[in-house]
DNA sequence: ATTATCTATAGATCTATAGATAATGC
DNA sequence: ATTATCTATAGATCTATAGATAATGC
């Protein structure tokens, strides 16, 4: 057994972990394709993996899919992270993560439709999108910028406009998605006070190419 | 077999609607209770009902859980329409609606999580609250109540407010629901563009009396 | 006579594990 | 030597139905 629990992966240790992650990818793509009650059996065909194996790294299914959940929310929030990075204004750094989630649906079906599954289960839970929105708003509401008594209640809002403005463009897969996510957007800047012509102008600012952070998950 | 499709029901018919019934409110609360994959033989007995008649009136499980969410989006549904008959003011219209919504969740637990269960896949569909809510923000619109450019990305923004708040009450019992709902109401009628003062006063008048309505669900 | 319901169960399906095999560490 | 993985399967669980019973219609 390691001693260090932090010390470099040997070989053994890496391969573990691919195996985890394959099974974390298959569940994903049930999840993705609504299948969530599919037999681990089939499972683990799809991860490539022994049906023994799945016991080696969870409990139960419920115990993968909520895995799955997890690492789906870490991939979109640590690419926000890394999109926003040199952003000043709160109120940008906002906006621009917004219209970046709001194009992730189309640019990730899969991601997006894992994080709609269990969207609301999470939305207000620890990891993930939420105390990010909640940070971001939180210093725009210090900085000024946002007029929000309630930074709890308007990560509910926007939370939630999020999960919705996903869910509808899944339905109308024809519907342009930039022009409906920088919509929704300059909807809640105003929300927050920002005045009309600003909110319109922050929302027609370039966004950065999500393709410099590698994506995960189909 | 009945000759006229809509004749007056005779006893066999209203026993037959009292088994489906039966059935239907033991998967309520099945989900309410979280539990999506119980076997059919306990809903059956949950709602003292005979294994083989799950058959006579569903195909399948999820064929069961989906006519017991749309009866619950019914009930609410037709429960908001009764409590804003004689309102005028289109804006006072949505904003009653949404407001006895956010109380709902507290009220009517069960209703709620079965609600909050399908949110995003029921929220666009057809029936339910999604169309009421659109009713009234196109009235609205119309009335020039509303400055509202996309109907459909509006009722996107209001219906994701309404199912993650609903969340957030769920997660924390101890939050005043009154104060929460009326105060995201506002933030969504300043949204829509009516003035700060006077969304303020629209989420103080009196609201209706729930009892009204016989709740039909627990 | 007809229709819905009930009980009991065959057969299908799934889970969880035991024991064998393969990969890596030392 | 140790650890993770694989294959194969016993036993548990669930679904879907067949056939019997009860309720209603006429």
């Amino acid at each position: 057994m390691p001693e260090r629990i932090d010390a470099e992966p040997n070989r053994l240790e890496r391969r573990k972990a691919r195996t985890r992650a394959a099974l974390v990818r298959a569940a994903q793509s049930f999840m993705a394709a609504g299948k969530l009650n599919a037999p681990i059996l089939e499972i683990t065909q799809a991860a490539d993996v022994g049906m023994g194996s799945f016991y080696n790294h969870f409990q139960s299914k419920d115990e993968l899919f909520h895995a799955a959940v997890e690492a789906a929310l870490e991939v979109h929030g640590a690419a926000l992270d890394q999109l926003t990075v040199g952003l000043d204004d709160p109120a940008d750094i906002f906006a621009q993560s917004f219209r970046l989630t709001g194009r992730l649906h189309r640019r990730s079906p899969d991601l997006s439709k894992v994080l709609l599954h269990n969207g609301l289960a999470l939305a207000a839970s620890g990891k993930g999108l939420a105390p990010r929105a909640r940070r971001d708003i939180e210093a725009a509401a210090r900085a000024g910028r946002f007029n929000v008594r309630d930074p709890e209640l308007a990560m509910t809002i926007v939370t939630g406009a999020a999960l919705c403005l996903g869910q509808l463009l899944h339905d109308h897969p024809d519907r342009d998605d930039s022009e409906a996510t920088d919509h929704v957007t300059e909807d809640l800047l105003r929300m927050f006070g920002i005045p009309a012509d600003e909110a319109h102008e922050i929302c027609q600012r370039p966004l950065p190419d999500p393709d410099v952070v590698p994506r995960t998950v189909a």
